[in-house]
DNA sequence: GCTCTGACTATTC
DNA sequence: CGAATAGCCAGAG
């Protein structure tokens, strides 16, 4: 499977994007991609899992505002301590981020 | 160069 | 709202 390894140009500017996202503010997995212009969503998600050891991957959200698969607790638990503008919702996670407020784009 | 997988997205039921 | 389906892309084997 894809061992993910900073070779990657693709893996590169994931890393460099997310690493850039301000305390408190979100993006969605399609605009971290689309911020270098490729739309690898699910790629972005599995550079995330292979680096989000060293990475603030909560920062770096579904579209819709749900946090990743399986850390809704974990990425729940960085919002409030940043402060990100959540929104209580019907979903499994029972929560979601406010993107139209946490929402950021690089500059 | 083809196949498989995945922390995704959009659409449809 | 929730589950299922199909289409996406990148990287390893």
């Amino acid at each position: 499977m894809a061992v993910f390894d900073t070779s990657g140009d693709y893996t590169q500017a994931v890393l460099e994007v997310v690493a850039d996202i301000p305390p408190g503010r979100v993006m969605t997995y399609g605009d971290v991609a689309w911020t270098f212009g490729r739309p690898g969503a699910r790629a972005v998600g599995m550079v995330m899992r292979f680096h989000g050891s060293e990475l603030p991957w909560w920062r770096v959200i579904r579209a819709g505002g749900h946090p990743p698969t399986g850390h809704e607790d974990a990425a729940r638990a960085h919002y409030e301590e940043e402060g990100t503008p959540l929104l209580p919702a019907t979903t499994p996670a029972g929560y979601r981020i406010d993107l139209a407020k946490a929402g950021w784009s690089p500059s």
